[in-house]
DNA sequence: GAGATAAAGGAAAAAAATTATCTTTTATAT
DNA sequence: ATATAAAAGATAATTTTTTTCCTTTATCTC
C-alpha cells in the first residue's frame, strides 16, 4: 500500500483525504472509471460531490499523475501515472489489464514515408481474457 | 468521388440527402468530429438539427459503415471504415492521417503470458506532422 | 406515376456528462 | 495558535448526447 502524500505535495496539491483515497482507489483497483471512482468514493465519504470527482482527475491528469485510458466503445478509465504500456480490454467483461508492447521494434517495422515524428502510441488490444474464455 | 447509395440500401438504411452528404464529407475530408460534420452540413441543409447528426452516425457506426477514431487528450473523429489501420495524429494541428502497422508482428513480438486472445487492436501514434515540422 | 407505409428528419425537451461559481472548511506554513 | 490559500461541497450552468413527437420523404407495390 503505497501513499501518495509526497507525492502530491510535490506538485503544490494539498494532500487532502479526498485526494488519498483516490490515489488508493486507483492503485487498488488500477483502473477506474468516473462513476466506479465516484460510487467508491461515495463509500467513505457519503457527501461527497461529483464535481470534486471530476476536479480532482483532472488536475491529477494535468499533474501526470493519473492517465486516461481511451477505450474503444467504451468509456474511458483512469490509472496511476506509471512506465510507459499499452492495455488489453476484454470484450465480454471490459476488464482492463497492462500489457507491454516493443513500441521501439514496432516503429522500426512500420513504414513512415511521411516523415510524420512520432513521439508516443497509444495502443489498446481488444479480444477475450483468460477468465471469460471459460 | 464515391456514391453510397447501394452500400446505404444494403444496410437497409434510407439513402437520404442527409446520409449521403455525410458520407460525401467522410469521404472528402478523411477523419472529421461532430462538429465539423455538423458546420459542414449546415452548408448544404440549414435547418438540419444536431439530432440527425449524432442519429446518423450511430447508426453508421452500428452497421460498421463508419468507425469511431479515440484520440488522447482530444475528442473522437470519425471515418469511413476502410481496411485495418492506424493513426497517426499531430500533437500541434491535430491533423489525423492513415498508417499502416504489422499488427501480426507485432501480436508475435509481445508475451502474452496472459493467455488473453486478442483480436483486434487500437493504434494511435502521436507526434509532430510533416507540415508542423516546418 | 399514384398511393401506402415504415423510416428518417426537424424541433424541442430530456438526460447525461462536465465545468463553473460561490460559500464553507481545512491543510499547511509561519 | 493564526493566517491564508487551496480544496470541498452544494448548486447552477454549460456542454454533449439521446429521446420524443410530429411531419416529411424514400421506397415498395401496384
Ligand atoms: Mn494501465
Ligand atoms: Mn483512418
Ligand atoms: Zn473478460
Ligand atoms: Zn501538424
Amino acid at each position: 500500500m503505497n501513499n501518495y502524500t509526497e507525492l502530491l505535495r510535490q506538485h503544490n496539491l494539498k494532500a487532502t483525504p479526498q485526494r488519498l483515497a483516490i490515489t488508493d482507489i486507483l492503485n487498488m483497483h488500477g483502473h477506474v472509471s468516473i462513476e466506479f471512482l465516484y460510487e467508491q468514493m461515495l463509500n467513505k465519504f457519503n457527501s461527497i460531490s461529483l464535481a470534486t470527482i471530476y476536479k480532482n482527475i483532472n488536475i491529477m491528469l494535468e499533474n501526470a499523475f493519473v492517465q486516461e485510458v481511451k477505450i474503444p466503445h467504451s468509456k474511458s478509465v483512469y490509472e496511476l501515472t506509471k512506465e510507459v504500456h499499452s492495455h488489453l480490454v476484454c470484450d465480454n467483461c471490459g476488464a482492463v489489464q497492462d500489457i507491454t508492447v516493443p513500441i521501439h521494434t514496432i516503429l522500426e517495422q512500420t513504414d513512415n514515408t511521411q516523415e510524420f515524428e512520432i513521439k508516443s502510441a497509444s495502443v489498446v488490444f481488444t479480444g477475450i481474457c483468460k477468465e471469460c474464455k471459460n
